[in-house]
DNA sequence: TGTTAATATGTTAACGATAACATATTAGAG
DNA sequence: CTCTAATATGTTATCGTTAACATATTAACA
């Protein structure tokens, strides 16, 4: 039913060789049996199975991905970011995603290999244990990790300068005036999150800030209702904070409705900044929030991964990531009383 | 580097076929073999190779999942849905995103066919031609198309009502006392948005009201900008809604950041509707909006594509999803001056 | 103690495409 | 008009797994 080399070869009257030459564009050919081959395989509608390809010359074209479910949109940016870019390269993503302490990850990382992907992306892991990386080295399947701030050896990265842009977001905060500025942040043991906290803790230290513990608050997870929780601790301290920089959008939309419920403004009686800059455009007012640049990201981590398929180098390539401030004017000026 | 069979089967001093006799569990192996060959598959972490048992069984446990690029989030959920239910079957999906009107399904549906997907499931597709359809179902592979109203043979389906929601959702709105109600829409030339319509048209008749012409927004795409455009014509009206039903969420924030300008409330100013319930519960107030079961949807699909897989009859089956109407008290009671 | 049935294991031809290795045929150089 | 090189085409082993088809050994029953 399904047309396959040997029935365009036989329609045409030659070999599988010449078949073969065609569909490559190599070796010689003359011009008339070309022109009856490609023919042939216009009308057939002949398309090379990946599947034999793919065990003859042990490159399956396809990639995995293994990602992160929850809500902090970040995630599925990025993923659809590397769909793009793997098939502007010829490939095609097999994306796996597991949830947060599960423990799925190795399960579906076999399924990867099993499925002989030329390469992995892992997206914002930490639970992933150095043994399970080694395995895929082993194996010599080229892995890029997203968000991973350590180096392992023969496995590239890209890190997304989360602490710098933190740091001058909370800045930002700063020099409108605000002294009294809260955290919102997710209790996942990742990198991304210390390292937006840290960016937090540094601008205050710098400013001669100390961070109050009661502005500070991490939550199970990414979503509104933890959003929702948090703020209505932070309007209940003793010392009601100024403003807000929160670790995810989703955050953000829990705090704006409560301020919403008790009639109060953005930014007039609440400075705000989100992060990841999905949904902070969709609120009302549209918030400031941190935004990271999805489709580079992608890009480059497609790249890293077909250069290391090409050379297996022990060195492990480093692409650094600067997100930008999305200024929407949802930190207003304060003048400290 | 990677461990195959044939070295397991030396490992254990047996023949290939004795370690495939383990690996599925049928015909004889002595119980002293089976242990010392089940033993060598763990510590050596031997993976088959699903392209070799691929090409062999011409099953690639892979399917391929065709749909649309845009902001409407019901698209990313179904998506999701269907990664889902796939892993829960042993398969896993290839996900193809195409942009509307730009004519790369048929490149996305040869890709599909060259890695000898097991099947295809196309969500919400218009502009796939019967041709293209066709030529799927000569290749022998099962399709299911999510939303897709007319019969075709051979091809499962899984329509939504949204025709039926459309009606309820409408008329729940005329139920509190509303006569002037507005409709935004996108221009898709689709099931998906002519049901939605037609629904809202059929309640407004039903209710003895007809429609008006500057109540009906038609936009050209998902996206917040539109929505922002279609609620500044709404507000100049003549006449001016007191409800809006609207298709997709997306519509709805950008209406909501126009009210928020204007220091208008909702509901008590203007009663709104969304539409596919995802970014409806973030907003501030939180919207009532039609919910789609997008795990049940992922589900059927997965089951009809399987079924087809085992038994190619030529009656086609359909599966009617009914949505439910997030109610989040959004529509207030309007008495009619 | 044969003879059959059950148990245990091995051999090998596919699956579809590729590419290395033939083998022709023709053309141009000397 | 040879002879080599360029051109044109064909044959076949291979990728890793499966399963149909051997073949061997043991057990059980008459």
């Amino acid at each position: 039913m399904k047309i396959k080399m040997s029935d365009v070869a036989k329609a045409a009257g030659v070999s599988l060789a010449t078949v073969g030459r065609v569909l490559h564009n190599n070796g010689y050919v003359s011009e008339a049996k070309r022109k009856e081959i490609e023919q042939i395989i216009k009308e057939t509608g002949y398309i090379p199975n990946k599947i034999a390809q793919g065990l003859k010359k042990s490159r399956s074209k396809i990639i995995g991905h293994l990602t992160l479910f929850n809500n902090n949109m970040q995630f599925k940016e990025i993923s659809s970011a590397i769909n793009m870019a793997a098939s502007n390269s010829g490939y095609h993503v097999l994306t796996m995603t597991s949830h947060y302490g599960m423990g799925d990850e190795e399960q579906q990382l076999n399924d990867l290999i099993g499925h002989r992907v030329d390469g992995i992306i892992i997206t914002s892991y930490h639970s992933i244990s150095m043994e399970l990386i080694g395995r895929l080295i082993e194996q010599n399947i080229p892995v890029v990790m997203i968000e991973r701030t350590y180096e392992i050896p023969m496995v590239d990265r890209i890190v997304v300068n989360d602490h710098a842009i933190s740091l001058n977001a909370v800045r930002h905060i700063v020099h409108k005036g605000h002294r009294r500025i809260a955290f919102i942040g997710a209790a996942l043991e990742h990198q991304v999150e210390t390292d937006r906290f840290t960016g937090y803790i540094d601008a205050l230290n710098e400013a001669g800030i100390v961070p109050h513990e009661e502005w500070v608050n991490v939550m199970s997870e990414y979503s509104v209702e933890e959003g929702r929780k948090a703020i209505g601790i932070l309007l209940n301290a003793k010392q009601p904070p100024t403003a807000i920089f929160m670790t995810s959008d989703i955050y953000a939309c829990g705090v704006m409705q409560i301020l919403y419920e008790r009639g109060l403004r953005v930014p007039d009686d609440l400075s705000l900044i989100g992060y990841d800059n999905t949904l902070s455009a969709l609120l009302s007012p549209p918030i400031t929030s941190v935004g990271l640049p999805f489709k580079e990201i992608g890009e480059h981590a497609l790249d890293l991964l077909i250069r290391r398929m090409n050379d297996n180098s022990a060195l492990s390539r480093t692409i650094r990531i600067d997100p930008f401030l999305m200024d929407r004017h949802t930190v207003r000026n304060w003048h400290s009383e």
